[in-house]
Formats: C-alpha cells, structure tokens, sequence
DNA sequence: AACTATGCTGCTCAAATGAGCAGCACTAGC
DNA sequence: GCTAGTGCTGCTCATTTGAGCAGCATAGTT
C-alpha cells in the first residue's frame, strides 16, 4: 500500500480484526454479519496483519522471565528437543547460576517421568539446579563425572541434595574427575562401588550436564590440579574450547580424545546413547563453548540466558 | 488448566504459535514438521490463545492517536457505520478541538467520494476540521444550519475555509440560527439566497455536525441571545439535554420540536434523510449529549475522544 | 476512441479445518 | 480386582478457507 490505508478502512478492519481474533468468529460469520463476501473478509483480515493492527504477541503468559518466542527460535535453529532461554536482568554471577539453575529443575520436573533415569554432571548451574529443585518424579541420579572444583560445587553436592528429595537412589562417583595419569585412571575404574554407577550409564535417560569453557578460561575442569600446565597447554594447542562431562570439544564440535584414558567420567560413546542430553550454561564467556558442544551434536536440550541465547542465534548457520 | 502448564509444553506452545502466526504456516504443515497429527496442532494453538502464551494487539499501525479498538467496540455498541476515537493525551480544550477537528478532517477525505455533497454546521470542533482539511473530493459544501457563537466559530467561517480548498462551491446560510419569533423565521427562510441554501439540503448525501450540551451547559446555540431566559427555563424543564444543528434532543433520543419554527437550519426529517449523518464531539461536559443524541439514532458516524468514547461504552444499553 | 495496465470483485475447486465421537490409558475408589 | 470417571488421542464428515482465475470497472496512454 502506497497510502498508509485510509482512517475509516483502518476501523473497519480493526473492527473485523476484534471480531475474528478476539471474539473468535469464522470469516463466514463475519461476513454475513458485516455484509461483505467472505474473501473480502479474509482480504481485509490479511490487510489488518500486513499494515500491522493486528500484532502478535508470543510471551510468556506467568510474567516470569523465559523468552519463550527466543526459546522457540533457538530450538528450531539448532534443531534441539528442549530449549529454554531465560531472562536475567541482572548480571550478578549468582544470580545468573540461580535463574539457569531453577530453569532447568523446572524444566526437568517438566519433562521427566516415572520410569526416567537422570544423569548430572556438577558445576554452579546444576548446584543451582539441586539447589531449586523441589520435585522430581524419577527413581535413580546417576553421577556421569568424577568430582572437580570446589567442595561446594561437586557433583557428590549435587548428588546429595537431589536424593535428600527422596525415593530417590542416587549413584554417586567418589573420585576426582581426572587422574595424573592412565593407569591411575584404570585403578580407581576397578572399584566395585565405582564399577556399579558406570554400570547405570546405559540406564541413563536424561542426562544433564555444564559446559566448560577453555577459551576464555571458564571451567571447573581445566583448574584441576591433574592436569598439567603442560596438558593445559598441549589440549589447547589442540583446539579445545568446551568441555562438557569429560568431553573436549573443538570449534567445529570434534572431539579431542587425548586425556580420556585419565578421565573418570562417562565416555563419549555412552553419553551419545543417551536419548536426551541436556545443557545448562550461559554467560558471554560460555558462548563459544556451547556453540561447540552444540557442533558437537550429542545436545537435545539447552537451558540458556537471553543474551546468549541471541549470540548463538547471530552466529553463522551450523 | 490448574497447574499453569508445563514449561517444556510453554516452549513447544511457542514454536508452534511462532510458526503459525509469524510464519503463517498452516496446522496441517506445521503438524507434518514437527510430527504431530493436525489435531494435536490445532489443540496446541488453541492451548497457546486460551492460555495467554499468544495474544493479539490491534492498534493502529502508524503508532497515531486513534484507539482502533476502541472505535471498533463504539462503532459496534451504537451501530454506527462511522466511528473514530482519538487519545487525546493533554486536557487542553484547544489541543482536544484540534485533535477532534483534525480527525474528523481525515475521516472525511476517506470517506468522501466525488459524487457527494457535503453538509455542515458550527462549532468549534467543526472550525478546526475545516483548518485540518486539505483536500476533500467533493465539489459542493452546505450549511446546514444558521450562525450562532462567536464570529472565529461559525458555520459561515467554516464555509470559507472549505470553499478555499478550491473547486468547491458554498451554500451557505447569512443568518442567525435563532430568530426570537416564528414569523421572523419564517420571513428569513422567503429569502432567495437562502432559499437555494435550503433547497440543496435533500442533496446532501453526507453531514457533519457538532453535538451542543445543555446539562451541563455547553452549547453556542443555547447561548444565543434570540433565547431567552424564559425559553431556557421552559426548554430545560421540557428535558432538552443536547442539540444537534437546530434539533433539540432528550435523554431518551426523543425530540423536542418547540422552537423549530424559530430556527434557521435543516429539519429533523430532512436530517434523517440524509444518508450519512456524522457528528465530532468529546469531552466530559459532552458525554451526556452524545449519549441523547447517539438515541436519537440520528448518527451513522461519530468522532470522539477515547475518555467519552470509555464512558459511552458503560453506559446502559440504548 | 481504442487500448493496455491495474486493481478489485466474487467465483470454482481443492485443501485446510472444526465438531463431535469412539477408542484407549490411567486414576481413584470401592 | 473391578469399574466409573477423566483426559488425551486421532478418526469421519461437514464446514470453512485459500489459490488461482475470469469478469469488470477505472485510469492513463496512444
């Protein structure tokens, strides 16, 4: 339309607008109630949304802060399961691990059922995450990496307050997530108790796990006090950006295999079994990390910020 | 729904909303792409309208001050074919004129077509729509009721401003609207130039008028010196409320035709007869007016302001 | 005047959609 | 263990709707 449409058209779709969207009335109807053919009616309606009277809302309708229209895009562009993009106004670190945290119980109270086995991996975001958690219909946590970082921040914390829910089992790793070296690695992967939770990985239905970033350096992980200055540098020389569980991962989602005999963790193999993977991170100094696990293509979920969520949007197609 | 829907299902509510409103995709499409039966669609985009995760904006596009919803519900509520309401944010009486004035203005050039011959009479809202007017299609403009009020507001300054526009020719009325007796009147109306005025007056295919307020008190017509103090008292007692040109009207629509034979303007039935009939008016001491003669079922158009347009809504049904 | 070009209208026919229903899983209560 | 109740699913059939088209009016051009 050259014109800008006329003042009295302007009401007259606005009126079929309120009639058709509003009050919820077929075309037909309104036809014959305004004394038009119906195609003048569906002309006039695709007017109303063309010259913008009619807009479209998509928000969430609690008020509360998940973008569900970035939510949706986000899930579509990565081809994800679940994606959940949260708005966090504030830019406290706490705050954001809080907001990411409670997201992802929500979304797992959402999505888990009876018969599920939950898998975690530790990290602020899941801490959070057992932190907000309330509910939880499933039976059996199964731990899928050793302990790294804090005392506070472990997956055994992690482990702990989700089975204080109770009827929960938890299957927990007493063990560092990385070894000195290989045969170290092999001697803890001998022991009976540790020997029973690898055995619940192939169980696991829903694992959720933290991504790591190593460049920039963001990652529980990479401050272990196993690995080297040495390892450090020769992983990053190799191309890491992102771990998630013991995974290490390029920008193009390739995995850099070259600790993993020193890992106490679940494997790439066995976590690519795994039927919905989900991940919890966010922050700018994540987005390169989690734009590679999502290269990496073991994600069916993502529970991220807006900010971010809209970074991996901006990015180049995958 | 009692538990506010999960959020999982908010996301997938979103997608499919997005895909569907945004995207305008169909549900049977949409169905096919994310593998659910085209039931199941349509249930979801109910899902998403009934539980708030869509809604729908209408308003005007150009982000101006007509309250396209609002005139939509008014036009409907009083049957009128017409109907604009316009946010007038300031109280100022001369912005609201303006305003008023200016719409009406763009209302008419919409809805005035070469064939028409346009009508009018006085006021201050009427003066500014002749300021506003630019262009209006028409090729003859008729006063439709004699001069009352200060010399800046009559119907004869409105004339010389429409005609101005150019390739319009004027009808107009060299009178007073009140005459203090009848046979004064009467003798008026013998006068030629008049005469051809009032015999243009069954060609007048659309008319616009301001409505007067006599309860409370604001009117140019009631102020005229031709009515006395005692036609005051008498016509106030007889429950005149409201006068549109030199009809004057009841709460209940009913006319109240004492003084006609004193006035110089179109009658009620020769008012009638006009196909369309358009009145501007707004403002609080006006609400009780427009709401007599808006009963009188007189007016196939109105042009108010969003606040009167508000109390309209709530009064009783007519 | 004849002729395009343009825009608007309402038609036909096929596709999309809604209403209502029956099947099925699950629950709660006995 | 049974059974009525509840909620969700996808079906059929009738209605609604969209795509595309031909008719018609208007405007501008030759």
């Amino acid at each position: 339309m050259l014109r800008p449409l006329g003042l009295e058209k302007q009401v007259q779709i606005a009126h079929i607008a309120t009639r058709f969207y509003l009050q919820g009335r077929s075309r037909t109807e309104i036809a014959d109630e305004v004394g038009l053919s119906r195609f003048k009616v569906g002309r006039l309606l695709e007017d109303a949304v063309s010259s913008g009277i009619v807009t479209f809302v998509i928000a969430s309708p609690s008020g509360d802060d998940v973008d569900l229209a970035l939510s949706a895009q986000l899930r579509e562009r990565y081809g994800l399961k679940y994606c959940v993009v949260v708005d966090v106004p504030s830019q406290s670190d706490d705050d954001f691990q809080q907001r990411l945290g409670a997201t992802t119980a929500d979304l797992l109270r959402d999505i888990l059922t009876e018969g599920d086995v939950l898998g975690l991996t530790s990290g602020r975001t899941l801490n959070a995450m057992s932190r907000a958690a309330t509910e939880l219909p499933v039976h059996h946590v199964v731990q899928l990496s050793g302990v790294a970082g804090p005392l506070q921040q472990t997956g055994l914390e992690v482990m702990r307050r989700i089975s204080a829910l109770g009827g929960i089992r938890p299957w927990p790793i007493y063990s560092s997530l990385v070894m000195s070296d290989a045969l170290a690695a092999e001697g803890v992967r001998r022991q009976p108790e540790l020997r029973q939770t690898f055995d619940q990985f192939r169980r696991v239905t829903v694992a959720v796990g933290a991504i790591g970033s190593w460049a920039p350096r963001n990652s529980l992980m990479l401050d272990n006090p196993a690995i080297t200055d040495a390892d450090r540098k020769q992983l990053l020389s190799r191309g890491v950006v992102a771990e998630f569980a013991a995974m290490l991962v390029r920008d193009d989602g390739t995995a850099v295999p070259d600790i993993v005999d020193r890992c106490i963790a679940i494997t790439e193999t066995q976590l690519r079994a795994i039927p919905t993977v989900i991940a919890a991170a966010g922050g700018p100094s994540k987005t390169r990390a989690i734009r590679a696990v999502l290269a990496a293509g073991l994600l069916s979920g993502l529970v991220t910020d807006s900010e971010t969520a809209r970074r991996l949007m901006d990015g180049a197609n995958p």
